[in-house]
DNA sequence: AGAGGTCGCGCC
DNA sequence: AGGGCGCGACCTCT
């Protein structure tokens, strides 16, 4: 193992594809040795793709018993090291795009193990046989691209700054208290909600006994929950809320918190390549995905380097205009702020308006203001509309829909199909009938967002391996260190930032080419060039 | 004491 | 309002 990383170091010059189980077990020790490589294919990851597609239902991959390749990642015992493919063909992120990706891999299994070859002539037969070979051979070239991403943004991790971290918290919480002890802020703000209530002896952490002390002092909620505090007058109001708000920050990005995930000027949370059933990532401890903006300016690029932070703007919406071929909305979003389109296009009065009504359309609206949008939103944009409106019926018949690239959705629980068949049964209860309508219902809304948001996940992978190859290509190492579902963070030398923003650029406009072809989609993005996370937007 | 469920809230 | 998450704290059950 020792010469692993040589033999890698030396072989990638010749611009394979390497093949290997799990990237997350092979890429890290390399990179801990200095050696990156340009292109993989994760067979783990693969092989949920190709299990799960309609794409390729009667594959022999996808009707085999669950096996190995089955087990979650960590379960999964490793069976033999990479193997390197000496590919010669593109990879699927060149000109073709989903019309054809080209050849997987073509060239020489160096000492592969039966597991690893067999299991990569199965995905491989899969792709062949499937009814959209281009668009699945560019999902699995830019899911395993991802997973090589998520590999060095681990490694190079974000920059952290610490002490900016630590003096933010000593402002909003007061100096770090003793272990297990409460910040002198949130002590204060306990003891004026203590007193609000007229309840000295009040736990407030716990929730029932904080829901109990409310009802008694006579407000009307049946939660503690934010959402509904707010609507509330009272004197507690206000210092709770201020509480829960500094609890959180202790809680979830506090001390402890700092201790735990930053280590030399970097955090490095864990991603979880499709962690999300929609492919979207996720990660393992650190909540990096969760950033609350609070703490944000604790990100700063090291000195002499700028961080390049871009956002798609209104990007799901964008993804639904290209998916469905609705020029009428692909024509609203010809312009930076796809909402103000809807309004110049006269579809709404206001840009919340519109915002909200497009939000309803890809979750589901069926109440409020949003629902009440629909209307308008069906007789300008039919066919984006009924593109959700037929995935949304298909879920709630318990079938399933599909990425544009060939991501499926999972079948509904066995409970869930129970419930159905009983309440579709002779003299089924009316409780029970209401209750499978509902449930069919959720699986509906859960199936319209599927089909946008897990789309809206391959754009954004695509953006994202197209950009590390750019990169790739600028003096001095700029290097990606954050994605957010569409968002992308690149610690650069603060000279060549620039460059690296106009890279960004073209990277989104190749991906919309790569996955839409010549539809006349924009993906806008808001790009910044700054020093601190804060500043970005 | 530990597991699992729920709440509440941060992000998109 | 609707979709997708992770996580820490609390609570309950075993």
């Amino acid at each position: 193992m020792a010469d692993l990383a040589s033999v890698v170091r030396e072989r990638e010059q010749a611009g394979p594809r390497w093949v290997w189980d799990d990237t997350a077990h092979w890429y890290p020790p390399l990179l801990a040795a200095g050696v990156r490589v340009q292109r993989c294919h994760d067979l783990r990851l693969c092989h949920r793709i190709l299990r799960g597609t309609a794409l390729a239902p009667g594959s022999a991959l996808a009707l085999a018993a669950p096996g190995p390749w089955d087990e979650a990642a960590t379960d999964t015992p490793t069976p033999s090291g990479p193997s390197l493919f000496d590919a010669f063909d593109e990879d699927g992120f060149g000109e073709e795009g989903v019309a054809d990706g080209g050849d997987l891999v073509d060239g020489l299994v160096m000492g592969a193990d039966d597991g690893v070859a067999g299991e990569l002539a199965r995905q491989l037969a899969a792709v062949a046989g499937s009814s959209a070979p281009g668009r699945l051979r560019l999902l699995l070239a830019a899911e395993s691209t991802g997973a090589l991403i998520a590999a060095e943004m681990h490694h190079d991790g974000m920059p952290w700054d610490a002490e900016v971290h630590d003096a933010l918290l000593t402002t909003l919480l007061g100096p770090r208290p003793p272990a297990g002890g409460r910040p002198a802020r949130m002590e204060e703000l306990a003891d004026q909600v203590r007193a609000a209530l007229d309840q000295p002896g009040l736990r407030i952490d716990s929730p029932p006994d904080l829901l109990r002390a409310l009802q008694q002092a006579g407000l009307a909620v049946s939660s503690t929950s934010k959402h509904e505090l707010r609507e509330i007058e009272h004197p507690v109001v206000a210092p709770l809320l201020a509480y829960k708000k500094l609890s959180r920050l202790l809680t979830a990005n506090g001390w402890a918190w700092l201790e735990r995930w930053v280590h030399d000027g970097r955090f490095r949370p864990d991603y979880v390549v499709g962690g999300v059933v929609t492919g979207r990532w996720a990660t393992n401890g650190g909540g990096a995905l969760q950033l609350p903006a609070q703490v944000r300016g604790a990100v700063r690029a090291d000195p002499g380097w700028a961080l390049v932070v871009a956002d798609a703007a209104q990007l799901e919406p964008r993804v639904l205009a290209a998916m469905s071929a609705d020029v009428a909305m692909a024509a609203a979003g010809r312009q930076a702020d796809l909402y103000q389109g809807l309004v110049d296009a006269g579809t709404v009065e206001t840009r919340q308006q519109a915002k909200y009504a497009m939000l309803g359309a890809i979750y589901g609206a069926t109440t409020g203001v949003s629902a009440a949008l629909m209307p308008r939103l069906t007789r300008a944009f039919p066919q984006a509309i009924a593109m959700v409106e037929e995935a949304a019926r298909t879920g709630e018949r318990g079938d399933v829909v599909s990425t544009w690239l060939g991501r499926s959705s999972p079948r509904p629980s066995a409970t869930w199909q129970a419930a159905r068949d009983a309440a579709g049964s002779e003299g089924a209860d009316p409780a029970d009938v209401r209750a499978a309508r509902q449930r069919a219902r959720d699986w509906g809304r859960f199936a319209r967002n599927f089909i946008v948001q897990g789309t809206a996940a391959e754009w954004a992978l695509c953006w994202m391996a197209s950009l590390r190859r750019r990169l790739r290509e600028i003096d001095g190492r700029p290097h990606l260190v954050f994605f957010l579902h569409d968002e992308v963070m690149v610690h650069s030398p603060a000279d060549v930032a620039e460059e690296v923003a106009a890279a960004v650029r073209e990277s989104a406009a190749e991906a919309g080419r790569l996955l839409f072809g010549g539809f006349p989609v924009e993906f806008a993005l808001q790009v910044a060039v700054v020093q601190g996370y804060d500043e970005a937007k």
